[in-house]
DNA sequence: GAGACGTGGCG
DNA sequence: TCGCCAAGTCT
């Protein structure tokens, strides 16, 4: 690995702030430093790329303006405003430390790295960007644009999927982040990995900084991150229940832990629970299903095949493929055993819907206006 | 410290 | 289809 100069760190940053103030992306979170637009807008971007979270931010400042807002609004409306960007826990995350800002501190922020690291929702890195963009301490922010452009800068060989690599970076990039503008550093770094050094076709000869590219000189550019593979999912086959009654269609809350926790869906039946036998012909796992329905929850349905492809659906460690099984049951059915609840689907639009749980109503759709017009 | 945790895009 | 990536955090 390479050490940089004094000197050398300055040339850097001026180069590199240089730029930044001649072409820095202009970006709804970047009017102002106030730090509950860097907060909402860092946590947002977590995993997630930006021309996706620009249009969730401004609907959130629209509906939630400051952090006493987001601290007292109902879940319904935040998950709302969150549905469809994924990392749920984000948004309840986000609005307990709203919580703990307006009501614990009296809606003072703090304003050091351990400090706001107190906070939900907020580690290391989120903690030091607030620090350096809103209150202007002299603080790395280590996200994957930082692991990228310095390991390619100063080819370091650590694997950048071990969380002990980030105190390596961390240590070097203190030395280098200029304390007069740290925030814009910052910045100016993750605007460098997501022009002239992103993780795939990149082109470093136009990069204003390739000459301080130690890797790039070396022509061994490609080398740089090193990081270790992830593992691929681990694949899940269900059947999904759509079941409608006079009192609409049914639904079932997730477990309060776990992937998409706490979201209504269709009643979803693991293949694998049914039995443990590989070659079991369909239509007797159809007919445990509707066993277990009567005595469980005292519901009798008669469930049919939904004419559409598998619905499949990847997240980051598990791969589902759902097959939709459908059944109108009798009007005046008693419902109290079951651990859910019947909803029009005039009043969807009301609620939140995971992907995965959108897919599935678009599927059943497209299958029920092919044959005829099902109301609920 | 490895694995869980969503979704969309791209080659 | 598949693997990997995109401003990480929590357990």
């Amino acid at each position: 690995m390479i050490k940089w100069s004094h000197e050398r760190s300055q040339a850097f940053q001026e180069t590199l702030l240089d730029w930044y103030d001649q072409n820095k992306r202009d970006l709804p979170w970047r009017r102002d430093h106030n730090p509950y637009h860097v907060w909402v807008s860092e946590i947002m971007l977590q995993q997630t790329q930006v021309q996706t979270v620009i249009p969730y931010y401004l609907r959130f400042m629209d509906q939630f303006p400051t952090v006493e807002d987001l601290a007292t609004a109902t879940e319904d409306k935040l998950m709302k405003a969150w549905e469809g960007l994924g990392y749920y826990s984000r948004a309840r995350n986000l609005q307990k430390a709203a919580r703990q800002i307006v009501f614990d501190y009296q809606g003072r922020w703090p304003t050091t790295t351990e400090a706001l690291q107190e906070l939900s929702g907020i580690g290391p890195y989120t903690a030091g960007a607030i620090a350096s963009i809103a209150f202007g301490q002299p603080v790395a922010a280590v996200d994957g644009n930082a692991f990228r452009v310095f390991s390619r800068l100063l080819e370091i060989d650590d694997d950048i999927a071990k969380p002990q690599t980030r105190k390596v970076f961390e240590r070097i990039i203190n030395l280098i982040i200029p304390k007069a503008r740290p925030g814009d550093f910052n910045q100016a770094i993750m605007d460098l990995g997501a022009s002239y050094m992103t993780a795939t076709n990149y082109d470093t000869s136009q990069s204003p900084v390739k000459d301080f590219n130690q890797s790039y000189q070396d022509g061994i550019e490609d080398h740089y991150p090193v990081k270790t593979k992830k593992k691929r999912p681990i694949a899940h086959d269900y059947f999904g229940l759509i079941i409608h009654s006079k009192q609409g269609y049914l639904f079932e809350k997730r477990p309060s832990h776990g992937i998409l926790a706490n979201f209504w869906m269709f009643p979803l039946f693991d293949r694998e629970n049914l039995t443990d036998e590989k070659a079991t012909p369909e239509s007797m796992l159809v007919g445990k299903i509707e066993a277990r329905l009567q005595s469980e929850y005292q519901l009798s349905a008669d469930l049919h095949a939904v004419d559409v492809p598998t619905v499949t659906h990847t997240f980051t460690h598990q791969k589902w493929k759902i097959k939709l099984l459908e059944a109108q049951v009798a009007d005046n059915i008693d419902v109290s055993y079951f651990p859910g609840k019947w909803i029009h689907s005039s009043k969807f639009d009301q609620m939140t819907f995971s992907k995965v749980q959108s897919k599935l109503w678009l599927a059943y759709q497209k299958a029920s206006k092919s044959t005829q017009s099902v109301g609920d």
